[in-house]
RNA sequence: GCCGAUGUGGCGAAAUGGCAGACGCAACGGACUUAAAAUCCGUUUUCACGAAAGUGGAGUGCGGGUUCGAGUCCCGCCAUCGGCACCA
């Protein structure tokens, strides 16, 4: 039984190099200040999402990104930069606590033997990695810094006068509780009852839950809640100078979802109550028929009369049963009851009746509406339903059979009669300021963060509780770690399964622990800023660290020592400058669009203002890959039996085959389908490199090709290696890969068939292709440095290749000569050749001369170095 | 419904407004081999005419437009994928 022969010894080289590199430390990056560190280069940080160690292990979505930033970190390297690329786990979250529940094994076992299978992989996919700053978000030294930064957030509020976060010492008010940036709150909340827990609104798609897909409802409970709200105008303002893809950014602002309108008073009759409502279209005011109440509305209860009490109770207790799904339903027809009240609409004081229905949702606006059923297709269904009346107030009316949603001219408007919509708004808003009655404001989707979770595995609160109220514990409590448990199940009660852990939950006499823990996004808000520094005890990242790998700053003037850390007054507010930068390079799906990436940028806001750190943004460039489908075209999942396993192709083809067919396959941000057979043509590319080096001999072993020589190479060869460096070095830097690869084919492919090859050239070949298969390069490089010169050292430690422009110009060159456009033939005339001539020798063409006989030439177009067009008439 | 992305051979794809299909896969033919595998060389958008070299036409989702010239720019559609979705 032979084993089937290998086209080239992967199996053997690509271990060999992954225990060199990591035994010799060739990829650590050392901070500013420890040996090896070289002040002279520039940084540059290469960030990919680290990953939730799931049970599965990888599968080849994950190693695309992951390809993509490697190739960066060791072009980049190559480049003379100080490179940090870190990797790490994001490893608090449901499965490993649902496993818990279901198996009673504790889940930090699970974790750490799924994040040590996870690294296995990746090494085995030979990524350079710092593995000294590996970090995991459920190591106690990790998130003790979690916990430390909520700490900032609880005890900041948001000064709107400065536009940032300060100390909550610097509010003046009477109740800074209910200011701060993390607070509590009794809200209705998504509660998922197969989970036992809350989610947060980004976690729920059609009213499932984003894990698992139970159903989830709406239920009022305690929470604590992040005010990213606050941060509303900032979080879209600021994103104005990343480079990031234009459709992230559009989905950022869209979630925010900002609106420009004003707020309306509506006095009710015979109260003393009033209903405040929001509109983008102040200019319709006088067409407001009647008005809507969301069913959670608090004045419901004040204004419905007697009479009505009955219906409005029974269709409040209907909608209060009603899942999300059923209640966003588009297709389901309007419902609604009358509460027997009547508002006064204050531009003309009609009586205009009260109605609730669930059309009006509590959490956007006020909960209330001005209804202008004329120019809102809701409205108008519901008044259609109900009869209630139509006025149209903009014109002109063509269809009085339909509703008017667009900008016109004011009609039976008073004050505002003629004006155009944007002028309208403009004057009535101004009016309803002037006597009270509203005023101009900005309305936004964003709701504030729900930051609790009824969970075991996550961050505890540093949180206790005292007489009712929330305290924070101190700093050198921290951190604080999640009690042991038998049993990871939420009570009986319902309350998280902190809660059976009687002992801990005990803080003092009449003081008990906060049982809600942090949601899984809370680590990952953060962890770029802990591989800076992924070891430091005594703050997050050291000032110096963060600084240098955000900034590329050296020699910080801002110098926080740890002995001034408590001194939190002290240091803050020292208005550092913004600074431009963050991480040079993130890598990640789309899927985080608006979820990881929005909360990250509040966090490190939030950081900013308070003076930790020195960017304003923490992401400067970001990419999205896109997904890998399978090879029948579909989503990867288990369930369609689809799933590539990385490890299956490392050991049929090697790692330096996956990372070039997973950069092979196609454009980075592109969706694309996997196919064994590319595997397969990248192998055989990669087995033609090494045979540009290497040979069998009669007994089938592996020597040095006796082609190989120390000979200049020809000036055709001398193009096609100066062509290669320039698109290689071009499109690497573009994230093109896919057409870097395909020019080192054209390269190979150059040099395979040739009498003597030129070893300057492989010199060349090798590295250009090291950040691409970087096992294979080190071993070709190892085994030429034995017998030609210029290969010492490993090939990690080179410098990468510089062209020559004048090599690449061509004496002669061959252009298409068109007639009207269309190719007839092509000429080979010298490359500087003057216009005139051109034209002279395009038309003595005898083709050229044939065509144009007898026609008149009206036109010459000589596009120098390109082509000639001859228009005929 | 709204927003965004994409649409090019049998397949993955390439093309600063300037020779459409680089590179790879698959297929077919040849060399090497007793044979096969591997390797190397070649052909491969399509239609018509031709024994052949070749010649001519069509062609980048569909319909218009700008231009000497459009896969690329503009207008209007269609399809697929992704996001948001009673947001007042």
């Amino acid at each position: 039984m032979s084993e089937k022969r290998k086209p080239y010894p992967y199996d053997q080289i690509e271990p060999k190099w992954q225990t060199l590199w990591a035994t010799e430390e060739t990829f650590r990056a050392p901070n500013p200040g420890q040996p090896r560190f070289d002040p002279a280069k520039p940084k540059y940080f290469v960030l990919d999402m680290f990953p939730y160690p799931s049970g599965d292990g990888l599968h080849v979505g994950h190693p695309e990104g992951y390809t993509a930033t490697d190739i960066i970190a060791r072009f980049k390297r190559l480049k003379g930069f100080n490179v940090l690329h870190p990797m790490g786990w994001d490893a608090f979250g449901l499965p490993a606590e649902q496993y818990a529940i279901k198996t009673g094994q504790h889940p930090a076992i699970t974790t750490e033997r799924n994040a040590e299978r996870f690294k296995q992989q990746l090494q085995r996919i030979g990524f350079s990695y710092d593995w000294s700053r590996e970090v995991n978000t459920t190591d106690p030294g990790y998130f003790k810094w979690t916990q430390w930064i909520f700490l900032q957030i609880y005890n900041s509020w948001f000064n709107p006068t400065t536009n940032k976060a300060e100390p909550i010492s610097t509010y003046t008010g009477n109740d800074p509780d209910s200011m701060r940036l993390a607070y509590v709150a009794e809200a209705p909340v998504n509660w998922c009852p197969a989970l036992g827990t809350v989610l947060a609104n980004e976690e729920v798609i059609d009213g499932k839950s984003e894990v698992g897909g139970f159903p989830v409802i709406r239920k009022p409970m305690r929470q604590w809640m992040l005010r990213i709200t606050a941060y509303a105008e900032r979080l879209i303002d600021e994103l104005e100078g990343l480079d990031w893809p234009e459709g992230i950014k559009l989905l950022q602002r869209n979630w925010i979802g900002k609106s420009d309108g004003a707020r309306v008073e509506f006095s009710i009759l015979g109260s003393r109550f009033s209903i405040s409502v929001f509109t983008t279209r102040p200019d319709t005011l006088f067409g407001a028929t009647y008005m809507v109440l969301s069913p959670e509305h608090p004045l419901v209860d004040q204004v419905t009369t007697p009479e009505q009490k009955g219906a409005v109770t029974a269709y409040r207790t209907e909608i209060a049963g009603k899942s999300d799904l059923d209640r966003t339903d588009l297709a389901k027809d309007k419902t609604g009851v009358f509460t027997g009240a009547f508002a006064i609409n204050p531009v003309n004081q009609e009586k205009i009746p009260i109605w609730i229905a669930d059309y009006v949702l509590m959490s956007y606006g006020t909960g209330a509406i001005m209804a202008v059923p004329a120019h809102d297709e809701r409205d108008w269904e519901f008044a259609k339903k109900f009869n209630l009346p139509i006025r149209f107030v903009v014109g002109p009316v063509e269809n009085e059979d339909e509703c008017f949603s667009g900008q016109g001219i004011s009609i039976n408007s008073g004050l505002i009669d003629g004006l155009p919509t944007a002028e309208a708004k403009h004057k009535i808003t101004q009016w309803l300021q002037d006597c009270g009655h509203g005023q101009k404001t900005v309305n936004y989707k964003l709701r504030d963060w729900l930051f609790s979770r009824q969970r075991y595995w996550g961050e505890p609160f540093p949180v206790i509780w005292e007489n009712g109220k929330h305290r924070a514990i101190s700093e050198g409590e921290l951190p604080l770690t999640p009690p042991p448990l038998e049993d990871f199940k939420p009570t009986e009660s319902g309350e998280p399964p902190l809660a059976r852990a009687t002992d801990w939950i005990r803080y003092s006499d009449g003081a008990t622990r906060e049982t809600n823990t942090m949601p899984q996004w809370a680590g990952s808000c953060w962890y770029y800023l802990r591989y800076c520094d992924p070891q430091n005890p005594d703050r997050f990242a050291s000032v110096e660290a963060e600084r240098y790998w955000m900034t590329g700053e050296l020699n910080a003037e801002c110098r926080m020592t740890n002995d001034e850390m408590p001194d939190k007054d002290a240091i803050r507010h020292s208005s550092l400058p913004a600074k431009p930068g963050g991480v040079d390079l993130y890598v990640g799906g789309t899927e985080h669009a608006v979820l990881h990436l929005l909360y990250a940028r509040f966090w490190h806001k939030v950081l900013y203002d308070l003076g930790y750190v020195s960017t304003v943004e923490p992401f400067q460039k970001l990419v999205n890959q896109g997904m890998i489908l399978g090879t029948d075209n579909q989503k990867m999942s288990k369930s369609r039996g689809n799933v590539i396993n990385p490890d299956d192709i490392i050991t049929d083809y090697g790692a330096d085959s996956l990372r070039l067919y997973e950069m092979f396959m196609g454009p980075l941000e592109q969706v694309k389908p996997w196919s064994m057979s590319g595997v397969e043509g990248v192998h055989r590319f990669l087995a033609r490199v090494w045979r540009l080096v290497m040979e069998e001999n009669q007994e089938g072993n592996w020597e040095m090709s006796s082609l190989l020589a120390d000979v200049a190479p020809t000036s055709k060869q001398e193009k096609v290696i100066h062509a290669t460096i320039k698109k290689v070095t071009q499109d690497i830097e573009a994230l093109a890969f896919n057409t870097a690869i395909s020019q080192m084919m054209v390269f190979t492919n150059e040099f395979t068939n040739v009498e003597a090859r030129p070893v300057a050239a492989l010199r060349t070949l090798l590295i250009l292709l090291n950040p691409f298969a970087p096992h294979l390069t080190e071993e070709l490089w190892s085994l030429l440095a034995g017998k030609f010169a210029g290969f010492e050292g490993q090939i990690a430690g080179q410098t990468w290749p510089v062209w020559d422009e004048t090599l690449l110009i061509e004496d002669e060159i061959e252009i298409p000569v068109q007639i009207n456009g269309k190719v007839r033939d092509r000429i080979t005339i010298k490359k500087d050749l003057s216009q005139e001539a051109t034209t002279i020798q395009a038309l003595a063409m005898p083709k050229i001369a044939e065509a144009t006989a007898g026609k008149t030439v009206r036109k010459i177009v000589v596009v120098p170095g390109k082509l000639v067009n001859i228009v005929v008439g």
